[in-house]
RNA sequence: GCGGGCGUGAUGGAAUGGUAGACAUACCGGACUUAAAAUCCGGAGGGGGUAUCCCCGUGCGGGUUCGAGUCCCGCCGCCCGUACCA
């Protein structure tokens, strides 16, 4: 055997059935064994997995190996994430339904995971589409109707006229629709809504507690949550204004400023801005200009502070008879605070711009600590910290107690019967808008009743199944569209009453699925005390642009099936662990088109790379790393990096090299690597194997230095592989069994001088290689495994214990540095006192010659670490 | 603008304030081979010297320290996120 070359083609596909055979890594709800929950984000089943899933799941799995061996009871889990648009899409373009194209996607998927070997639990399946699940789901919905956390409420969406329909954000481009291209309208709709703001507060604190989360991800977080703290107050209208109202409501993060107020403006979609418009042209057209400009994101960094005066004027809060314009300004937005701000424009470069358009005054009222009275503001407002000036009961004040100062004075004040002032915290945070205008997703098992109002589905009746007869002719809502499906009697009062056709966003089918898996053929949403153990999740891994959206939702989510009762945790993922993109060069053609790795021939001559065309031989260009996309055809399929050079390859490809968090680059020599390594370990597999043939009598345990020395090495590098898995630092352990598989292929070049006394220790060293290998490369590890004799399977095998007393030396080799630069070193036994290493040092030969006669100033020893002398 | 991160050989990257460049890829030399691949042995940050060795070196400039890739201050560059948020 030991000439054979090892076969993946041959090996992976017969242990994976193995492993399915013996339901290696089904896990037991009842197992009394520590659970350990590790959980990649689930896919989308979009047709084929692709590298960036290569990489994501082998992470996973390589936790889920080995803290299987670590004696835990691992939940290891896969499903789908597989209502969206795409497969809408799909069944226009292909004249299919929805379902049957998710539905064969999710089975080539899974076959492609499959073949990766991975350690997943099949048997807890879910897929997020199907009624099995989504029942659950509109049961929760239900319950968290019940429990007040969802509201219906007027909202402005991205209408796309021509597919009529709703669109995202990330939808609209340039202000138009990403599909139709379309010019997208505002439009106000009734939608359902998670009260997520209601939660603000709690999100935000509960951060702190993510200790185990990136801080990259909790700042992200904390920002889109956009706390701010600040005072709302009223301004009263001057009399005789052409408006019924007697006051606008502004919110300030500075109050401190008030004295340096100088207008107030509203926004375009301020209630008083509408009213006014209405007998005002100028005005009108000034909105509808705004709405114009509104979507285009790139536009407003350079738009121009723009406004019209309303001819209102409001009085000065603080300064008696002034009076205050009121404008209506396109800087000042609807969905923040109340629509409406006082404008200080000598400490907001917002509102100097506008101070200085329409010649309104600049009055300072902080100056710079070390600046006089006659501080000005030229044309860059002050927002630093200073002290208060030109501000009546406020002068001297340092911003902070000024702010306070302010609100306790507005406090005390009313305006329209109410205080004028009131402290407010106000977040970014918007309510969690859950309607879609789409047929492929989770009904809302809603039915609206002329009589009766808004009413959910009894839960007897649930599910509320999507209809299979439907058609994508027409654009819009095919659920909308459906001849019969939205015609229903009133659970209530039997009239005839219509079904709510919005389904939800899929964000919501994503956030509670991790919850799902602890009970996938439970007939209520969870089993809280079976989910109670599994849960938190105690390693998540995926990407980091889920890091605000779906990470948010799912902590949302958990906090609403926590109120209703079908879970007792607040926080899902205990760990999380967002990895890097894998990304690929570019290759482009003399024409400019880009062309695919595959018919991409490299050369290297020296240090020069050149790449060709594998058939028109003509000069290809390669350009700059990118992520792996469709559209620069720079993509590595993974099915076929599986047929040529085996899963492990890939595996252990996408682990090695770059550190998890940061991009890696895929390329065809690392590959190439890889392979060479797995026969590298295959040989030295039976090269020990053929030497315990030779000699079968040998000893673990003996006196000969070179087997003492490879012990060491061995038992060294299981107590680093251990620690580097358990820290997610894959690259670095990979790094150790490299150095420990050169250790043991130069020991086996020395085990003819003495048989005996070092076959044992290779076999050893051999044996533990394997085990070390077996959570990245699983199938290899089982191969090498059975030639070596092992009973059982590698996956069963606990992680191998560490002799501590072999993580010691009894020496230690100290360099010697001479005023910090490295001159030597010396070899002294471990746990030398630092006067005998002083000694030693000041007598050697070489110390000697470089101190050339002069006396050290000073000799810095740490024991065991280092020597410094200092001349 | 704001927030976060990064900057080390040809390349990906190692390095609890303690021998900078582990490990890998590419490269160069040698062995084996009719030859190539594979494999094995060796080399390799830059500069100088026959050599023992010496000087320089982790984006740039300062600082703290016996000692700085690592800590502090100020720049430069790149990447990611986010934004008329009052």
């Amino acid at each position: 055997m030991s000439g054979e070359r090892y076969n993946p083609r041959e090996m992976e596909p017969k242990w994976q059935k193995v492993w399915d055979d013996a339901k290696s890594f089904v896990s037991a709800n009842d197992d009394p064994r520590e659970p350990y929950y590790v959980l990649e984000m689930f896919p989308y089943p979009s047709g084929r997995i692709h590298m960036g899933h290569v990489r994501n799941y082998s992470m996973g799995d390589v936790v889920a190996r080995y803290q299987r061996a670590r004696g835990k009871n691992v939940l290891h889990p896969m499903g789908w994430d597989a209502f969206g648009l795409p497969a809408e899409n799909a069944a226009i373009e292909r004249k299919t339904h929805p379902g049957t194209w998710t539905r064969q996607n999710i089975a080539a998927m899974k076959a492609q995971l499959k073949s990766m070997g991975l350690a997943i639990d099949w048997t807890r399946e879910i897929a997020t589409c199907e009624p099995e699940y989504y029942r659950h789901q509109q049961a929760m919905f239900i319950d968290m109707m019940a429990a007040g956390l969802v509201t219906r409420k007027q909202s402005k969406v991205n209408w796309d006229p021509v597919d009529m329909t709703v669109l995202a954000n990330e939808q609209v481009i340039d202000g138009r629709g990403w599909r139709s291209g379309a010019v997208v309208e505002q439009r106000e709709l009734t939608q359902w809504f998670f009260k997520i703001s209601d939660m603000a507060e709690e999100l935000l604190e509960a951060l702190d507690g993510l200790t185990d989360w990136p801080e990259k991800v909790r700042t992200m977080q904390r920002n889109w949550i956009g706390k701010s703290e600040g005072l709302r107050l009223l301004f009263e209208m001057v009399p005789g204004n052409a408006t019924a109202a007697t006051s606008v409501e502004v919110f300030t993060t500075r109050p401190d400023t008030i004295f340096g107020a100088s207008f107030i403006a509203l926004s375009p979609d301020h209630p008083l801005t509408t009213e006014l418009a209405a007998s005002n042209p100028e005005l009108a057209e000034f909105i509808a200009e705004c709405h114009r400009q509104g979507t285009a994101t790139e536009t407003l960094e350079k738009a121009e502070k723009k406004g019209v005066f309303t001819g209102l004027h409001v009085k000065h809060p603080v300064v008696e008879g002034a009076t205050l314009p009121v404008y209506v300004a396109n800087f000042v937005l609807m969905d923040y605070g109340t629509g409406a701000i006082f404008g200080c424009p000598a400490h907001d470069q917002r509102d100097l711009d506008f101070a200085r358009k329409y010649d309104l005054p600049v009055l300072p009222v902080v100056r710079p600590a070390d600046a006089d009275a006659g501080f000005a503001v030229a044309n860059e407002a002050f927002t630093d910290d200073g002290v208060i000036f030109n501000s009546g009961f406020l002068d001297g004040l340092g911003i902070a107690e000024a702010k306070k100062a302010a609100a306790a004075h507005f406090a005390d004040r009313t305006v329209d019967g109410k205080p004028q002032g009131k402290v407010e915290v106000n977040y970014r945070l918007r309510d969690w808008g859950v309607s879609r205008q789409r047929y492929w997703g989770c009904p809302i098992p809603v039915i609206h009743c002329e009589v009766c109002g808004t009413i959910p589905v009894p839960k007897k009746d649930l599910p509320v199944v999507l209809p299979e007869d439907v058609s994508f002719d027409k654009p819009g809502n095919a659920l909308d569209h459906h001849p019969t499906w939205k015609h229903v009697n009133c659970p209530q009062c039997g009239a005839s009453a219509r079904r709510e056709t919005d389904t939800m966003d899929t964000f919501v089918d994503s956030s509670w699925y991790f919850a799902r898996f602890t009970a996938p053929d439970a007939d209520t949403p969870t089993i809280p005390e079976v989910a109670n153990r599994w849960l938190p999740v105690d390693q998540y891994i995926g990407g980091v642009e889920h890091a605000i959206l779906h990470l948010l939702y799912s902590r949302y989510f958990t906090r609403a099936m926590k109120a209703t009762g079908h879970v007792g945790l607040s926080e899902p993922f205990k760990g999380l662990f967002t990895q890097g993109m894998v990304t690929h060069e570019t290759y482009k053609s003399p024409s400019g088109d880009w062309v695919p790795p595959t018919e991409v021939l490299l050369e290297t001559t020296g240090e020069l790379r050149r790449a060709r065309h594998i058939h028109s031989g003509e000069p290809i260009a390669i350009g700059s790393v990118e992520k792996m996309s469709k559209s620069k055809k720079n993509v590595v399929d993974p099915d076929e990096i599986v047929a040529t050079y085996g899963a492990d390859t890939a595996r252990w490809f996408m682990l090695s090299d770059s550190p998890p968090e940061r991009d890696v680059q895929w390329t065809e020599a690392g590959v190439e690597g890889a392979s060479r390594f797995q026969q590298r370990i295959w040989r030295l597999v039976g090269e020990t194997i053929e030497f315990a043939k030779q000699s079968p009598e040998t000893v673990r345990t003996s006196d000969d230095d070179e087997a003492r020395a490879l012990r060491k090495i061995v038992h060294r590098a299981v107590h680093n592989v251990g620690g580097d898995i358990e820290g997610l630092r894959f690259n670095r352990a990979v790094a150790q069994i490299y150095e420990l598989t050169n250790a043991l292929v130069r020991s086996a070049g020395l085990v003819a001088e003495a048989p005996t006394a070092r076959i044992g220790a290779l076999q050893e060293g051999v044996e533990r290689l394997v085990q070390l290998l077996a959570p990245m490369m699983p199938h290899l590890a089982e191969t090498c495994w059975e030639a070596l004799g092992k009973p059982g399977l590698v996956a069963d095998a606990p992680w191998p214990p560490v002799d501590p007393a072999l993580l010691v030396d009894n020496t230690v080799t100290m360099p010697i540095q001479v005023n910090g630069k490295r001159r030597g070193e010396i070899t002294v036994a471990k746990g030398t006192p630092a006067t005998e290493v002083e000694s030693q040092v000041l007598s050697m030969d070489e110390i000697v010659r470089i101190l050339n006669g002069q006396a050290p100033k000073k000799v810095v020893i740490v024991p065991d670490r280092i020597v410094n002398v200092v001349v």
